[in-house]
DNA sequence: TGCCTAACCGAATGGGGTTCGGTTACCGTA
DNA sequence: TACGGTAACCGAACCCCATTCGGTTAGGCA
């Protein structure tokens, strides 16, 4: 085959591509992406140095997707809040990515502007200079372990022993199933993360 | 070659040769664990159903290490403190591990145990009946965030644009480097965290 | 004694990521 | 206009991994 006349690929294509079959098949691998694209599997390297990049394109597109600079322009709390929300929602619109990037840094230089716009919010709310990083690194891993629930399976109500666990077996029926299961611990924890972060400024 | 004498694998040996092997190594393969145990690779499967069921014994065993039941005989707080240090810490002295566990759930059968008490403690505590479990799960996803921080590569100072990001590099000045970093902002994260759990009482 | 099962090996299968050589189209330059 | 270099594809090949299967022998039980 030769050269087509007009490129089937590019960069642009392969992540919009990997990312929906993330989405429908819950994991990329190479052939799939090939086939989704009506491409030789080597077409591929053309354009990407290797499946880490794909990945690693995915992330900034996500990321891209939640650098609202507006949502700086608030109390920090509010800020942190919105933050918080807006990067787990990131994820939950995608949940087959989440594994996927669970294991690989999250830190790269397009994240540097919005922390920017964090340190110097939370500095600016009087937090000491020494703690502000890792009030925003203990808030991004809460975030990400919340997005690893999101696509955790339920604890099945029935699988534990009523008898030998009757306290757990009464609380799992006060828990709602699926999404709003989930949302609501998200939902918990960050409000507490927050009124814990408010009482370390008094 | 014929079957050996005595035997040469059982589920337990294989279980320790993993972890181990992933702590060296930072993966998990079959032939480096076959290669480990100086045994074909096809053997492995007359003891364990496949790879999974590997990384699932090897995340038994690792839950088996922080069951101390005694650390609930203390105040909530307290409690949920110890839990929490004693979750991430055997992440932390099996690094390897966590990429491993993160994207395979954590509640299995033998957690159940562990939720039981947890349960209890709360709801002693006083904690709406409604909110027990969401605040159990809150607490696991930021420690399950955090153990993904620990093996996260620091972000590099230099690698920030000074111009472009001055408040974000003068922050990074004062954050240590390694595993100090990352358990400073576990202990900030989980103070107030369990802060904002107190505020809740009330 | 005889047989079934257990525990190993080696070879083979299938799939995934990646590389390489070959083919042809596009493009800049003489 | 002619030509050479580069770009974008394909197909085949390679290596690694997880898993399966048939073959071989030792242990245990009737």
């Amino acid at each position: 085959m030769p050269r087509p006349r007009t490129p089937l690929l590019d960069r642009q294509r392969i992540v919009d591509t990997a990312l929906r079959l993330v989405d429908e098949a819950g994991d990329l691998t190479i052939p799939a992406l090939a086939g989704a694209l009506k491409v030789s599997p080597s077409a591929l390297y053309h354009h990407v140095a290797g499946r880490a990049e794909i990945v690693a394109l995915m992330r900034a597109e996500l990321v891209r997707t939640i650098g609202e600079q507006s949502m700086w322009d608030q109390s920090w709390d509010a800020a942190l809040c919105a933050w918080a929300h807006a990067y787990r929602d990131a994820f939950a619109e995608h949940p087959g990515i989440i594994r996927l990037l669970a294991t690989a840094p999250l830190a790269e230089s397009f994240m540097h502007e919005l922390y920017e716009r964090a340190v110097a919010t939370l500095e600016d709310a009087g937090f000491a200079a020494q703690d502000v990083m890792g009030l925003i690194t203990a808030l991004e891993s809460f975030v990400l372990g919340s997005a690893l629930d999101l696509v955790a399976p339920d604890v099945m109500v029935d699988a534990v022993d009523r008898g030998a666990t009757p306290r757990l077996a009464d609380a799992l029926d006060a828990v709602p199933a699926g999404r709003e299961r989930a949302d609501r611990a998200f939902g918990l924890g960050l409000t507490a993360l927050i009124e814990g972060y408010r009482a370390l400024l008094g």
